[in-house]
DNA sequence: TCTGGGGTCCTAGGACCC
DNA sequence: TCTGGGGTCCTAGGACCC
């Protein structure tokens, strides 16, 4: 018996989110911004229409920004975190088998829902998320994680649809992957779009018909693993309860390229920092530190990348260890003279936290340094992320390194002071 | 002037070992 | 002409995702 997958994706999610609070937002061209208010990474319908792309700088598109009263707002993921809580937790009211896949989809296992019309199932789905949380969501359902793509994406588009669109047994099938274009495939990005394209294959349909040998030698196991997926085959699996986590980033770009070692030290201890409490509240220690330091790659000035590995004598999780290793890492890699525009830190190799090995002398000194992190992170949860710091994360006054919002929405649902208010 | 951030998987090649 | 072979571990780079 095959399997069937739902795909439930939020329409345009940061953008929907921004419309809950402020209706008025609704039905006008709005976009949402990166960190910095640099790229545009959320567009409502109006938006896309009048040809706003995509990932592109603010500041390539100001006039048509001006020209259409464009409304812009600076990311506030406080407030998506919480809408994206929402929905999920409307979605395991339906069924258990479900995968979060990102902030704004997820997948749910509906093979135990055959007898039901799926289609139904989905407008139900569909119609609760938008009464409770406000967010519209579209629904693919299908044999494979890569059809149920391909069937949320016309669902999305399609007036007919109204939202949902199931492709198990359809006679439709053939049609969908016909008028969906190679690209716009689950795995299938510009370099191999490229090289399918070149071959002939321009949509879905001549993919999921093209021979296993041609695409084996270009795109690999990958490839062969999208055909299947195409056919009906699942390939991959609902990963309801998701593998541990591999590596733990925290990186900025700086607004304004800085010179001086001094605000790097500050950034690359609060990205440390940032990146020890993910470490912690995910109940794991790092044993690899990686610092990362680059200069502008869309600046013709002289380049610089540079990065350095450490590997400790065993795991940490504890802040002042990490911020150490990440400033011997740093004071490494920097060379002075150049204009940076970008810092980071990588931990890797992550274990749990339960069974770190050292000698007894070290274990009392673990146990101390432990109990202090525990208290850190307490008062933080209980007051706000960055009540207590770390001084080496500097002075409130450095503003140099410091990632900037300017258009912020309230956060309307996480903090008492800006809830909205009706009038 | 102004260009995000955080992930995963796969593959090839080097180091090292027996 | 031909220069051992195979396994493991690690890393860097490429490709992709949202």
């Amino acid at each position: 018996m095959p399997p069937v997958f739902a795909l439930v994706d939020c329409n345009n999610f940061y953008v929907s989110c921004e419309q809950v609070f402020n209706p008025g937002l609704i039905g006008k061209p709005v976009v949402v911004l990166s960190n910095n208010d640099g790229c545009i990474i959320a567009r409502s319908n109006e938006a896309k229409s009048i040809g706003i792309q995509m990932g592109i700088p603010l500041f390539k598109i100001r006039d048509i920004i001006k020209a259409h009263e464009v409304q812009v707002y600076s990311s506030n993921y406080a407030l998506y975190g919480d809408m994206s809580q929402r929905v999920i937790e409307i979605l395991s009211e339906f069924t258990h088998d479900v995968e979060i896949y990102s902030i704004d989809e997820a997948f749910l296992d509906l093979s135990g829902f055959k007898k039901r019309n799926l289609t139904d199932y989905g407008y139900s789905i569909r119609s609760k998320i938008r009464k409770w949380t406000g967010i519209p969501v579209s629904i693919g359902i299908a044999e494979t994680k890569t059809l149920a793509k391909i069937a949320n994406r016309i669902a999305k588009r399609s007036e007919k649809t109204d939202g949902v669109l199931d492709l198990t047994g359809s006679s439709y099938q053939d049609r969908a992957l016909a008028i969906t274009a190679v690209e716009d495939v689950w795995g299938v990005g510009q370099s191999y779009s490229g090289f399918l394209k070149s071959n002939g294959i321009n949509n879905a349909l001549q993919l999921r018909n093209a021979p296993d040998s041609l695409i084996k030698k270009e795109m690999g196991i990958v490839g062969l693993r999208i055909l299947q997926e195409l056919r009906g085959i699942s390939c991959y699996p609902l990963e309801q309860y998701p593998p541990p986590q591999k590596e733990i980033t925290v990186s900025r770009s700086f607004k304004h390229p800085i010179e001086d070692i001094a605000d790097i030290s500050e950034a690359i201890a609060a990205y440390a920092s940032k990146g020890a409490e993910k470490l912690r509240k995910a109940r794991l220690e790092a044993n690899i530190l990686v610092v990362f330091l680059m200069t502008n790659p869309y600046k013709r000035q002289a380049r610089y990348f540079n990065m350095k590995t450490m590997r400790f004598p065993f795991s940490i999780s504890d802040t002042s260890e990490l911020i150490k290793y990440a400033h011997t890492g740093l004071n490494e890699i920097y060379k002075k003279g150049y204009l940076y525009k970008k810092a980071g830190v990588i931990f890797r190799d992550l274990s749990s936290d339960n069974h770190t090995q050292m000698t007894l002398f070290d274990y009392k000194k673990g146990e101390q340094a432990k109990e202090v992190m525990q208290a850190f992170d307490r008062i933080n949860k209980r007051f706000g992320s960055d009540s207590v710091r770390y001084a080496a994360t500097g002075s409130t006054r450095n503003q140099k390194w410091k990632t900037v919002f300017q258009k912020r929405s309230p956060s309307y649902t996480t903090n008492w002071d800006q809830l909205p208010e009706v009038l």
